[in-house]
RNA sequence: GUGAGCAUAGCUCAGUUGGUUAGAGCAUCUGGUUGUGGCCCAGAAGGUCAUGGGUUCAAGUCCCAUUGCUCACCCCA
């Protein structure tokens, strides 16, 4: 049996409602900020991710689907939105148009990792970018969109975290000082953190080997060593969050594993999934556009994970459970009508119904099983003494009444249907 | 890339210290008197017990390998 492939899942028609709910409230709440759509191709040339996201990011050097084409150019499927976002700005000089340009994207991402709960090969992310300004209200009011989208769907158990990063450098200043610390402590640290002190040596922050915790719990605090301007931004960033009742902790280790963010970063988590529990995360990445020979204009952004929010909603059991409606299913009395119930039942639908019928030639008592079944208003039966005497025999079965409806009188069926 | 756990019907799961023809519930299909649903009742269909080896008189059950899934690390959304 040919099966997906391992990291990718199938969506089923059961589980679609809890998607298309999901999309209606991302999509309301972005209308609302006045956020635009934008669609990007699923794959780019490879260079933009490189370049975009940073050759040492761990997104690029192990975890992307790359793969030449025809051609020999070499392709890769997106692992992440902002680097396509920017350069379509870029392509289409969308900045000169105006001066900022907010984008809401809702797209399958792709990356090769170990599948867990919370994380797969191909999944969804929801996010937005604001291009153009340096105003810290657009950080705020980026964390306040995605703060606002999870609330929306009925999501507790939120926990809003930011810290600043700082301009680049002050954090290269920054990245002195910690050295120094390190290198004290070097023979201490894990493997996997000795590798990041040449790397990024500020992921060595987001470790959770015991030693490497303790060791980091005296480093000296990128925040302590911002710069004037990179703390009045954050500052204001705050102040914002707080006027908006947004409640959120400064967390000062936290630093995000993507080489473009400058100043504010912030991720969203959740107590109600596994281990992966970052709903959604993002910041400021003033260098980027830039970088992507764009031209030296700021941006902030965010991206959230599809599945991960819908393993929340799943476990905090607030996925309303919507009945189908459904309108009228169509039964054969005998064999000889199927033809005309297949008819009857394309007519309908154009009266905008939604309407069933029987495709296997079943007994009466199994088609009204089915459309039992199926939850229909109404099943009407067609053949018999009543369609001989110019009748159908509508039913309605939530209380078994059944009336004879003129054959010639659609207005009548159409509307008792739609009425009830 | 590393580690742990799991694999029996479409789904959720039983299956005793290894011992006849591998079970249940749900779902599916048929019937319960002429042309009528839900509840109920009766019946049917559905399995190479993940795959391949091994031990044994005998393997769903024990051992090994492979594959897949799940969870965690790593990293991230």
């Amino acid at each position: 049996m040919i099966k997906a492939v391992t990291g990718t899942k199938d969506i089923l028609p059961e589980e679609i409602p809890n998607w298309k709910f999901l999309e209606k409230v991302v999509t309301s709440v972005f209308d609302n900020y006045n956020y635009k759509e934008i669609r990007t191709p699923i794959f780019e040339e490879t260079k933009l991710f490189a370049r975009g996201i940073g050759e040492s990011t761990d997104i690029v050097s192990k975890e992307m689907y790359t793969f030449t084409d025809r051609s020999n150019t070499s392709l890769t499927l997106k692992p992440e939105m902002t680097a396509s976002v920017v350069r379509a700005l870029i392509e289409h000089a969308l900045y000169k148009k105006q001066s900022l340009n907010k984008f809401y994207y809702i797209s399958p991402m792709f990356r090769q990792e170990r599948p867990q709960a919370g994380r797969l090969r191909q999944f969804h992310q929801f996010g937005a970018e604001a291009i153009g300004s340096n105003n810290p209200l657009l950080d705020a009011e980026i964390i306040i969109v995605a703060y606002t989208i999870l609330k929306k769907l009925g999501l507790k158990n939120l926990t809003v975290k930011i810290n600043s990063l700082g301009l680049p450098e002050s954090r290269e200043n920054y990245k002195k000082l910690l050295r120094e610390y390190l290198i004290k402590h070097f023979d201490k640290l894990s493997n996997e953190s000795k590798k990041r002190f040449q790397t990024n040596i500020l992921r060595i922050f987001d470790s959770k080997d015991e030693q490497d915790i303790m060791i980091m719990q005296n480093a000296p605090l990128l925040l302590e060593y911002l710069d004037n301007e990179s703390l009045e931004h954050f500052e204001k960033v705050k102040k914002a969050l707080v006027n908006a009742g947004i409640p959120f902790e400064i967390e000062p280790k936290l630093v995000r594993g993507l080489d473009y963010y400058t100043n504010t970063t912030f991720e969203i988590i959740s107590s109600s999934v596994g281990a992966q529990n970052a709903l959604c995360g993002g910041g400021r990445y003033n260098g980027l556009v830039k970088e992507l020979e764009g031209p030296d204009i700021p941006g902030v952004g965010f991206a959230a994970g599809m599945e991960r929010i819908l393993l929340a909603c799943e476990n905090e059991k607030i996925l309303s459970l919507e009945e189908d409606k459904f309108d009228l299913y169509i039964l054969a009395i005998d064999k000889d009508f199927v033809d005309i119930v297949f008819d009857l039942a394309i007519k309908l639908r154009n009266f905008d119904l939604k309407v069933e019928l029987d495709y296997f030639n079943r007994s009466l008592k199994a088609q009204l099983r089915e459309a039992n079944k199926l939850k229909a208003k109404f099943a009407l039966f067609v053949g018999g003494d009543e369609f001989k005497n110019g009748f159908y025999l509508l039913k309605k079965m939530s209380d078994g009444t059944q009336f004879n409806i003129p054959i010639s009188d659609w207005n009548k069926l159409v509307s008792i249907i739609k009425e009830s």
